[in-house]
DNA sequence: TTTTGTGAAAATCTTCACAGCG
DNA sequence: CGCTGTGAAGATTTTCACAAAA
């Protein structure tokens, strides 16, 4: 089981085969007729694609539930995403160990950013605090914010901003479900 | 300022403004030529179409980090989600308050979902007992699952499951980084 | 005149159909 | 044969252009 065809992956993912065929086709993936396409090569190629080869540094700002639960995330070391530093401004959080990281003071962050040359952040703060922190670490050089405040960051056109929409997520199921004629409360 | 133009929204949202007419269209949201579209209108409709003027009851099961996080995650209940149960097969974590909820065990999610008619699961238990737990809430007759575990559920036909996909948030941010030629780690 | 609402045109995305290759 | 690769057809989405309304 080297090879798979287009057939197979379509069924997998759900998708028409011809789409799998042109959209292998569209990044370089090439197949051989009667034996479909080497597994080595999509993965290795679509990693490559999707930017997971490389390591990429990230710093993790903001140590409550939620980015507790991130710095634990299972799946993300696998995507290469490599946290250099966890930070948070409480010190009663400060030196506590979360998964393989220690919490360190903000004031450290400066330093670890320009020490690892740090381009992308992680932002898992309190909502009223979400602006000023990503304000602070565009200054400090961050151009990649992986923003999980529900608040829309307003940041230099340069700065790439990835809103993880939680409540986008949850409307888009209650509608699925309605639609299908599921009343999610008792009358 | 009780009146919006198609063109405002559009500039807001950053898409084309006959888009915008048209997609009101849809929905059956009508402005008046010269006015533009009442504020109180849109988002009364909108609210509608998207499901969020119901309450939606929900129970949460799996009370790690990223349970409590969703637990106390601001901006849900604005969009109608009410937990009314939350739950853990741990019991060093049972008893304990999360926000305005109180963990139970896992043996009182039956009476609880029965009771309220709950249809509504958020799943965020480890990776390894996701398919478990969502095989047991299906036979409880839940038939929505907002999955948070990095996993792809298998479920009857009917059951709806969202799958919250904090690795291709990311995949999507480095690839957009990575085209704009942003290098994220040093060499 | 400004802004909606919408039919028609343009662009894009998806599927079909089949040549070519092993 | 079975499966890829792709041009052409078909379907859908987006944009354009303009009549109608206040």
């Amino acid at each position: 089981m080297t090879f798979v065809s287009s057939a197979h992956l379509a069924g997998v993912v759900g998708v028409d085969a011809t789409m799998v065929r042109k959209d292998l086709a569209a990044v370089a993936i090439a197949g051989r007729p009667k034996v479909g396409y080497f597994i080595g090569d999509v993965l290795s190629q679509l990693s490559g694609v999707l930017g997971l080869t490389d390591r990429n540094d990230a710093i993790l700002v903001g140590c409550g539930d939620l980015g507790s639960a991130l710095a634990r995330y299972p799946g993300f070391a696998r995507l290469g995403l490599r946290l250099v530093g966890v930070f948070d401004t409480d010190y009663a959080k400060v030196g506590r160990t979360i998964g393989e990281h220690i919490v360190l003071p903000m004031e450290k962050c400066k330093s670890v950013t320009r020490i690892f040359r740090v381009k992308l952040a992680v932002l898992a703060v309190p909502t009223r605090a979400a602006q000023n922190v990503a304000d602070w670490l565009v200054s400090q050089g961050i151009c990649g914010i992986w923003n999980f405040a529900p608040v829309d960051l307003r940041v230099p056109p340069d700065v790439v901003v990835r809103n993880e929409n939680l409540a986008l997520g949850l409307a888009q199921l209650l509608h699925q479900l309605r639609s299908r004629g599921v009343a999610l409360a008792p009358s």
